[in-house]
DNA sequence: TGAGCCTGATACGTCGGAGGTCTAAGCGAC
DNA sequence: GTCGCTTAGACCTCCGACGTATCAGGCTCA
């Protein structure tokens, strides 16, 4: 194994076993090269690695620290990695959001705050009867990013919203290229937030898979 | 932007924009470090990076290639990042799984061949009636792979993959110190494998979820 | 006395070059 | 035609130097 892999390994066991903490700060480049047995610029390579998927965060003329760990923070990665798949793997994301979209909406009808739900309604409200593609697609991320956070889980939330990134491209050429789509995905949303303010689980996922599965078709027929 | 980053985010855009294909190989490092005007160096620290996540093979004394993007290699990246989470975000983990898992199993119900179904059989009953509880996560594992290997939905199934992971460890400790857990397992899996015989979407759907949740209710009440 | 500026120490960022190791392909002997 | 060796090419590792950003402490100036 190379010495940079030996690295990456010994610096995510440090983590692991707790040597190092989340916020916690490491030796400086020399002295951890030294620690660790290889040069400094090989371990920049294991730094460098690490910090790509947010386990370390590196700052210049600082220092290099333990991220927070969070959940949310470590899936971010997940979408960069998303990125590079091609059309012919959307409809497999798809098939999963399908399956955790409806699931959270139904845990967040539970859970879900009335100031949460207003604040939904407000932006529904704002974005009004009419609005552009892409202006639709922005805020269906952000209505059901509301929605999921409420649902309580933290990595259903994460995953959930790198999940989302893939199909945003289809979505907005939907839009362009389906003449209700516009229509029918605000009228979907005032129907998903009317089963959460009545606190319907039920409704609620069902409404949220109707409105996923219509992308599903869409993109099915169109492929 | 570090001349690292823009690297990363210049290699990133030949592969999405379909520059480079998977399986293409990419340019000896001094000329793309040239092309990319950086040195050779910094132009490492990107590769190494994405040659973590997976998204480049590098083979000393042949080339650099990029992988193929194929969404099981992509997630595996997954399982890296899951492990650095410590066990008190475990049962957030265990709460997707428990959504993802049951659907899998039954899409899988629909799906699954007489071949995999008899290989399944031949599984359990090769493992007995009193296995070690090491022998037991093992299995456990291997078995609900091969079911959600069926569901065709290879993001699933890495998904599912990542996820197992941080609780395996749980479900060890859970075998050593509850006492009817071997059995209760056991009789699950058989109850699974069953309803997956009989083509019973639902009554499969309805076991995975009992198998799950007595893993998250024993963890639930321990932690 | 306090705020603000300045400066030095510190740590990461980038670079160029040298030598080592591994792989694959070409060549010759059998 | 096959096997083994040689060699060129590519990645691996390291070193030393200099650039740049940040922070802390001292200094100046109201």
């Amino acid at each position: 194994m190379a010495v940079t892999d030996e690295a990456i390994e010994k610096i995510k066991g440090m983590i692991v076993s707790g040597a190092l903490r989340p916020g916690d700060r490491l030796p400086k480049e020399s002295e951890l090269a030294a620690d660790l047995g290889l040069s400094r610029n090989s371990l920049r390579e294991a730094v460098r690695a690490l910090s790509l998927i947010r386990i370390l965060d590196v700052r210049q003329g600082d220092g290099t620290y333990v991220t927070s760990l969070d959940p949310q923070l470590l899936l971010e990665a997940l979408s960069f990695v998303v990125d590079f798949h091609r059309d012919d793997t959307v409809l497999e994301f798809l098939a999963v959001r399908r399956i955790l979209e409806p699931a959270a909406t139904a845990m967040a009808a539970l859970r879900i705050s009335e100031q949460q739900l207003d604040a939904l309604t407000a932006q529904l409200d704002k974005l009004g009867d009419d609005p552009s593609v892409e202006d639709l697609v922005a805020c269906d991320l952000e209505f059901h990013r509301g929605i999921v956070q409420s649902s309580g889980n933290s990595v259903l939330c994460s995953l959930l919203d790198g999940l989302s990134g893939p199909t945003t491209r289809a979505r907005i050429w939907r839009g362009l290229t389906q003449e209700d789509a516009v229509g029918r995905t605000l009228r979907e949303h005032r129907a998903i937030l009317a089963a959460l303010r009545d606190r319907d689980a039920e409704a609620a996922r069902s409404w949220a898979t109707v409105h996923i599965a219509s992308v599903e078709q869409w993109l099915r027929s169109t492929l």
